[in-house]
DNA sequence: GTCTATATTTGGATAGAC
DNA sequence: GTCTATCCAAATATAGAC
């Protein structure tokens, strides 16, 4: 049984979102997220403090809906190429109703704003960290395994998709190409994991040498910062 | 010989993407710019109509700049791996004096005002195209060139390049596992180069097929929108 | 070409009635 | 818990003096 209340912080969550996602981060003010929600704007600051705590509290309840909503088709993949696939129409389903977006211009807004960032970071862990446990149990045993490494690819794949949401806005084109050329790769690594043992050994050996070599420039990157 | 007005124009340019960099887009008012360039927020209406406009023409300058004077360095480049090891050089050189930052604060801006779309568009085309140019050169007559397309790669690499910068931000270990993604990947295609001819023929066949899908589906998608 | 002053709008946030 | 009314700060943009 919802409360009036909380019929009210749902609407605003919604309304924030939906107002991040149709004009943008700059134009989510309490009056507009107030008159999507067809409430009072002074009921953000009473429920929430102020309008980016909303927008950090609709952010953590969609994503973690959402990643939970894909945990199952995810957790029935098999292969690299089938999660490849999976995550691929994951992506293009989130992107055509606007996560995606929403996501990006959390991002942008979070290299100025610590509240932002906070929200983003869970948002971003949450889908990141789903990838990666897939990926861990798919490439056990592959010739990929040596050659790539979970969490570092399921980063990259995060990372890919908030740039190219980004790109596709502004070039669309050049986004899809950005997005063949992921494919392209997958392709490559699954005709690895086909090659014959003698041509998969060779490119083991070559990939373990730099397998070490990334993840000594990766500790010393951090170290510095 | 410069006059004073072209003076004032070039620091409020400056000024205009320092704000930027420093502040976020969000941040970046008539007012901040003004008074980080020591002259009357005034004057950026008079100079340029606007303020996303004087941000636009700073973006074009500076974006114009960057490119050619990285040309040579470029230029001078024989092989896909120097390519890799010159990009990664010029985008953490970038990187850390802001600029990639103040690109990814334009882009998301510009998923919802024509202005910055416009400048976005042309400051990633000319990075983009740089950067085609050269893939172009040195993957002629190698395997990787069945396995990619030149321009497919830049289009990646930029939409990376902008991803990772607000993961930066965001969760800065992670960016730099998606940056020893992107060494993996090269280091494999390198790796695929070196194989013995039989090998490479494997990879080659099952590339074409791929590379055929890839283009395949690219030109759905780009029918679609 | 630059500045001061100001019109106008918009946004965050709070007080107080209901 | 919600709304009205309002304060205050900050933003874009323009008019007019210098």
């Amino acid at each position: 049984m919802s409360t009036s209340a909380e019929r009210t912080r749902e609407q605003l969550m919604t309304s924030a979102l939906e107002v991040v996602r149709t004009k943008g981060l700059a134009a989510a003010s309490a009056r507009a997220i107030g008159a999507h929600a067809g409430v009072n704007q002074a009921l953000i600051f009473y429920h929430f403090g102020t309008v980016t705590e909303l927008i950090e509290a609709a952010s953590d309840e969609a994503v973690g809906r959402a990643v939970d909503g894909y945990r199952d088709r995810f957790d029935r993949v098999t292969s690299l190429s089938e999660l490849f696939a999976v995550g691929m129409q994951v992506h293009e389903q989130e992107r055509r109703i606007g996560n995606v977006a929403v996501m990006a211009q959390l991002m942008a807004g979070a290299q100025h704003d610590p509240v932002l960032a906070r929200a983003s970071s869970r948002a971003i862990g949450l889908w990141t960290e789903q990838i990666r446990r897939v990926l861990d149990r798919v490439l056990a045993g592959t010739a990929a395994e040596t050659l790539l490494d979970s969490a570092d690819l399921a980063h990259a794949l995060s990372a890919g998709f908030i740039g190219t949401e980004l790109y596709h806005g502004v070039d669309p084109t050049g986004a899809n190409r950005a997005f063949a050329t992921m494919e392209r790769l997958e392709s490559l690594i699954a005709t690895i994991n086909d090659l014959s043992p003698v041509a998969q050994r060779a490119v083991r050996a070559a990939g373990r040498r730099l397998g070490e070599r990334a993840e000594k420039r990766l500790g010393e990157v951090d170290a510095r910062e």
